[in-house]
RNA sequence: CCGCCCUUAGCUCAGACUGGUAGAGCAGUCGACUGUAGAUCGACUUGCCCCCCGUUCAAAUCGGGGAGGGCGGACCA
């Protein structure tokens, strides 16, 4: 796999393709980032973006995870106490999972958040912004919920952190977009750079198949999770025998093969009883999806091998999080 | 500062005028059927009715006070 396919591969969206051809010439040393308000425990919605980080990381980039503390408090997530707290697990888990600890360097917010040079490019960009722009880019507001001004000030300070963390290239969720557009909109206004951005598809809810729905609600897998409890949610997730279900819903099982299981595992062995036809082995997430739908490949045998491997990837992280809370 | 509206199940809301300690839909849980889930049947669960005080035999309901949330208050139309 070139560094081109490696960086953008399971990418939603990447703008601009030739931007990043570009970066993917040269990915040495370029600097890119995934931030991420703090969070106790880390759930399948945080792995997918990490594990384009670990993809990046492949590919020679240097990452940044940017601990959002200053966010978290703009979203009323609690005292900055609180939130470094939450924020210190965070970091451990994402190492636990994968992250490499020498290539990758965490930063907190408040390290550069609440210096004069970028509050003041922070007034600068309020200044230029219209609210109804600053709350459509607001990713993390609660549907129903109103805007405080917290809110709105909240993807500015996203903007500028593309430039302040010197970053080749700002990584997402799909929900993200709006930021990052602000961003490449706002920041050559004032004097910066725009950056390209790539971001991960939202997978669908687990139980009932409906995509791009606020990851929020509903069952999510975390890091905490027992290895029965991976096994029940996995079991209980909707899976039809097609890899295209009808009236706009995704197959969730497959999308979690594709975007969390295939990236980090060579090989994926189906243990299936020789009643139902014997072992099975996929090297690549097409062969088993076609699988699925040609009925080689039952749903019941594909989730007991998908809650197997998920399992096998937050088990590290699980423990590290028992370490610290003991 | 002033005015209006809202607050009842996890969610969206009925019920208030005509007091008798609560309902629907959705969600959820459990069965049946499928070698998974869903769909479909069948059964079931859920409540400081925002808080306090008062009236009353009796208050989600009436009166007073308070809290939280939403919207509005130049001109123009």
């Amino acid at each position: 796999m070139d560094a081109y396919e490696l960086i953008t591969r399971n990418a939603e969206e990447v703008v601009t393709d030739e931007e990043v051809r570009e970066l993917a010439t040269e990915p040495e040393g370029k600097r890119v980032y995934v931030g991420y308000e703090p969070s106790g425990v880390l759930h399948l919605g945080h792995l997918l973006t990490a594990n384009k980080l670990i993809d990046l990381q492949d590919a020679g980039m240097e990452v940044v995870v940017l601990l959002a503390d200053v966010h978290a408090y703009l979203n009323g997530k609690g005292s900055f106490e609180e939130i470094r707290e939450t924020a210190e697990r965070m970091q451990a888990q994402f190492t636990a999972y994968g992250l490499d600890e020498e290539n990758t360097e965490f930063v907190y917010g408040s390290e550069f958040q609440l210096d004069e040079e970028y509050t003041l490019d922070l007034h600068e960009l309020e200044l230029s912004t219209t609210m109804n722009r600053a709350q459509r880019a607001m990713a993390e507001l609660q549907s129903g919920e109103t805007a405080k001004v917290s809110h709105l000030v909240y993807p500015l300070m996203q903007a500028l952190d593309i430039e302040y963390l010197d970053l080749d290239l700002a990584v997402g969720g799909l929900d993200q977009r709006k930021v990052h557009m602000l961003a490449r909109e706002e920041l050559p206004e004032l004097g910066y750079e725009a950056r390209p951005c790539l971001h991960t598809p939202i997978v669908a809810d687990l139980t009932s198949g409906e995509g791009k729905m606020s990851s929020s609600e509903g069952i999510t897998i975390s890091m905490e999770d027992s290895t029965e409890e991976v096994e029940e949610k996995v079991n209980s997730a909707f899976c039809p025998p097609t890899r295209d279900p009808e009236d706009d819903l995704e197959n969730p099982v497959l999308e979690l093969f594709e975007y969390h299981v295939f990236p980090r595992f060579e090989e994926i062995v189906v243990d299936r009883p020789e009643k139902y036809g014997g072992d099975l082995t996929y090297e690549a997430y097409e062969s088993l999806a076609a699988d699925l739908e040609s009925g080689e490949l039952h749903p019941a045998d594909a989730k007991g091998t998908l809650a197997s491997y998920l399992d096998e990837l937050i088990a590290p992280g699980r423990e590290k999080l028992r370490e610290l809370r003991s």
